[in-house]
DNA sequence: AACGGAACCTGAAAGC
DNA sequence: TGCTTTCAGGTTCCGT
């Protein structure tokens, strides 16, 4: 489920429940998620603390913390931050909780759910080389053309691949570049550095229009993208919504791209 | 140095 | 029906 606008909404929900709130538990047994510390830290460096706010860059959630420490929140492929009442049994892929105390008195938990614990979750006292090696993030810092096209020219690799590396741009998955480039009618396995100024334009205003939507349908937490309609990701075998060609499903750097190959043409000579 | 592919996990869906 | 295979929105490690 995660890519930039599902850990955007993620952030918004957190920082509703948390902002300003106190942490009064925090409780997890899961190693591979918490790797590469243990378990039994995480309550010990939690408890007591309060939520300053919460901020995301690319994939990555930052919940500060008053002491100055930060919880690092990757989601990995399935991980979601829910609200429970404290009382509620734990979820089947159920791997954190943390129990907070609102100014007001009102008491909640919210649980860290996950079922292919692909997720992550760091305390520390600094930025993690994680999110500071992250690239621009679309939403906070915007996309500049110039940059962007600098920086897919530098690389030989299939589009899609440069685009979805996140030191290019931080929060760009699988879908939003499949999408992203359907908009921009670009074959995914184009060579990155084989694009011109004006395909970086129509990547970056693909990426921009898909961002926006993805926010604006808000599906709830823990919804399939997949009940959500796409151009086409997830639509192999289908017609293409502009010229009705059938989308074909390639892999390209060990993931999935469903294109359209009449109306995405390949890029094949460098531009001058 | 940069790139492709396997590995890491779990469960749902499709295939036989 | 039930067993097997395939697939999934991510990152990291390893070999070339």
């Amino acid at each position: 489920m995660p890519e930039l606008p599902d850990v955007e909404l993620a952030r918004r929900r957190l920082r509703s429940w948390m902002g300003g709130a106190t942490i009064t538990a925090a409780r997890s047994t899961d190693r591979r998620i918490l790797r590469p510390h243990s378990p039994a830290t995480l309550g010990a460096a939690l408890r007591g603390r309060t939520v300053r706010g919460v901020s995301r860059r690319g994939k990555w959630l930052r919940i500060e913390l008053d002491d100055g420490r930060r919880l690092f929140s990757h989601l990995g492929m399935t991980g979601d931050w829910v609200r429970r009442a404290p009382e509620a049994p734990a979820h089947a892929s159920e791997r954190v909780r943390i129990d907070v105390v609102r100014a007001g008195g009102r008491r909640s938990s919210v649980r860290y759910v996950d079922t292919r614990r692909f997720g992550r979750l760091i305390v520390a006292r600094e930025d993690i080389p994680e999110w500071r090696e992250l690239g621009p993030d679309p939403l906070a810092d915007g996309i500049d053309t110039r940059s962007l096209a600098e920086s897919l020219g530098r690389s030989r690799r299939a589009v899609k691949a440069a685009l979805m590396d996140q030191t290019v741009l931080a929060g760009v998955g699988n879908i939003l570049a499949t999408e992203a480039l359907w908009r921009a009618r670009i074959d995914p396995r184009s060579r990155s550095d084989a694009l011109s100024r004006g395909d970086v334009g129509k990547i970056v205003q693909g990426l921009s229009a898909e961002i926006r939507k993805e926010l604006a349908a808000r599906r709830p937490a823990g919804d399939d993208a997949r009940d959500e309609s796409f151009f086409a990701y997830g639509r192999a075998g289908q017609a293409c919504p502009r010229c009705e060609a059938s989308l074909v499903r390639v892999v390209t750097g060990g993931r999935t791209t469903t294109f359209c190959p009449r109306c995405q043409l390949r890029r094949t000579s460098s531009p001058g």
